[in-house]
DNA sequence: ACAATTTCTGAAACCGTTTTCAGACGAGGC
DNA sequence: GCCTCGTCTGAAAACGGTTTCAGAAATTGT
């Protein structure tokens, strides 16, 4: 019923609890046999809060996410736990709705019950990962970075290339009248995709209405409204990069319920992968990136900081993101773009 | 640099460490305003592993699932921790990839460092209930039964009646060739929505051939290769139930691949819903639960259970589902089916 | 002002490990 | 056979809190 102490297998062992503990380190001890079977007999286990009281260590890692609902933060938490399933650490998981405030308690809180933290900030204004700095906990920054960049070790994709080459396969198909549903403003992702958008067209010398680009804060229901203003505009746009996978399900629903076909009325892209985007229909054609490893190699990276000396210089490694083609890009409509191109060049 | 201890707070404060302590759990005493100065100032936090060995209790509850990847999962991630975000557990997350061994793994890592357990396991005939019993840690199985059932609190949904509805949907469309692709046979929700659907059938005197039982594992290329084989009978069902998200999306890109028509050449139905399921063309007709809800309800039972006298009966909890009616059901192709078979053949 | 009572306080024990420190024991060299 | 050396062992002191216990201080009543 009551788990078993140490001091219950030395009694039932012979030994004193010094032997015991040094023969589950590894020691050489005289009554090694006698002790495993008392330990195999007493289904004994250390208890880990006394172990961690002693040697200041917790064995547990905390992996903070802003919605584990969002399948790019499951595949990371995926990714993660690869690496540590081998490595004896346990994970912490939390989920702060990418809120400021509740990703400030739930740091506060696991501040002291772990040896190290990933994180994917809310927000890029936000005192959490400096509040980890002061506490002394090793810390990797997962997809989003921290004010005093550089600071810490950061494992981030090239957001920035990602737009702009989602954008030139656009403009490859002849588009130039090209939105954009952005993600929030203040985020490491949504600050990059808006500017690989924007330079892309500036390589161009596109230059386009204000309303072509729509906030659509990173979430569903935002790229539903974004995309229904967006066809709203008395000159709406022949194609659109939607800046993130949840926002790009609400813009394909605003486009299924206004009746707009793809890609013949409009061409779109995505951010993210996904099973189904393979299955709608038109299939989906986005840009992709290592999502997994992603994780997996912020984990690794937390582990070699935990363990090798503390203060070596950190590291911030951009993961290369590629276009998937499919169909949901074409050409624009011919009868509009003659007159629309005449007007742009002009 | 170094952690404050409460002998730090009591020595600023002036006061012996029992007082400090008293007040930070809420005892008055007479120098609280100094103490709570004190507190603030050092920036004091109380060790969790302390804490956990004096009293105990360690404040944290595993979730342990069998694919995160799984939007199911990363819902009930979800809906759990809403729960503890209020009442001060954390939650360890683990991972088993579906497999027995690793879950034992896992179980027992998790076993010493938790005051309870949400557990869906990879299997029936899985040892890590009872050894959770064994080791009296409170449990609460999600989505999947033990084997010993009612002798752990349970969250499950009504499998039976969803597998059920979903092939009285496509019986009331006038389809009588329903074929399914099922999950895992050796858990729980393979095996009741598998009942369901031949109840369903039995109680319309319908006996169809052991092929339209497709074993498809719960996983994507289980639901592709299925639906292959199904297409490639020589006499093709009109309509299919798959048991799960995730095999519908690989059921549904063999149904691209071949070229098959939704819902005009097959109906299918799905089980849980998704976000994606609405703008899917033909949208997907499902069998939708509450999935947050399933999460949510297991986390309450088990603090519950934790907190509550721990020998009160074990409850067992069945949540309703519902079937979501889209447009991939329709009646089956008028056209007699000899005349399909000898097409098919051709 | 004094006794009886209540409220606060600090010292010390305890939770289950690890680790230091002496000391015990056995082996080997003379 | 005795001494030295090395190996193994157990007692005890941490780790950072909570809680018991007894005593000190403050409060009350007369």
């Amino acid at each position: 019923m009551k788990a078993p102490t140490i001091a219950d297998v030395a009694e039932e062992a012979g030994v004193s609890v010094s032997t015991v503990s040094r023969h589950l380190r590894g020691d050489r001890v005289r009554a090694a046999e006698r002790i495993s079977r008392a330990v195999a007999h007493l289904r004994y286990r250390p208890s880990p809060a006394a172990q961690s009281l002693k040697s200041g260590k917790t064995g547990a890692v905390a992996l903070v996410v802003p919605d584990i609902t969002n399948p790019f933060f499951a595949a990371v938490v995926r990714g993660a736990e690869s690496i540590t399933a081998q490595g004896g650490h346990t994970i912490f998981l939390a989920n702060t709705d990418e809120s400021d405030t509740r990703e400030a308690e739930v740091v506060e809180d696991l501040l002291t019950r772990v040896d190290g933290m990933l994180l994917a900030p809310a927000s890029e204004d936000n005192p959490s990962p400096q509040r980890l700095a002061d506490a002394g906990v090793p810390t990797v920054l997962i997809d989003r970075e921290a004010p005093s960049t550089g600071r810490f070790d950061t494992v981030l994709i090239d957001n920035h290339n990602g737009a702009r080459s989602a954008v030139e396969h656009l403009l490859s198909n002849g588009h130039e009248q090209i939105a954009t549903i952005a993600g929030t403003v203040d985020s490491t992702p949504g600050r990059f995709r808006l500017e690989g958008y924007r330079a892309a067209l500036a390589a161009h010398s596109i230059e386009l209405p204000p309303e072509f680009v729509q906030p659509g804060g990173f979430k569903e229901h935002g790229g539903y409204q974004s995309m229904l203003r967006l066809l709203a505009l008395p000159d709406p746009p022949t194609a659109v990069f939607v800046a993130n996978n949840t926002m790009t399900i609400g813009a394909l629903r605003a486009i299924k319920d206004i009746g707009v076909r793809v890609p013949d009325d409009l061409s779109v892209v995505g951010f993210d992968d996904h099973p189904f985007s393979e299955i709608l229909d038109p299939p989906l054609t986005v840009i992709d990136r290592p999502m997994e490893e992603q994780g997996a190699l912020a984990m690794r990276m937390l582990l070699s900081r935990m363990s090798n000396d503390a203060s070596r210089e950190s590291r911030r490694v951009v993961l290369d993101v590629r276009l998937i083609e499919r169909a949901s890009c074409g050409p624009p409509r011919s009868a509009p773009m003659g007159a629309r191109r005449r007007a742009a060049k002009s």
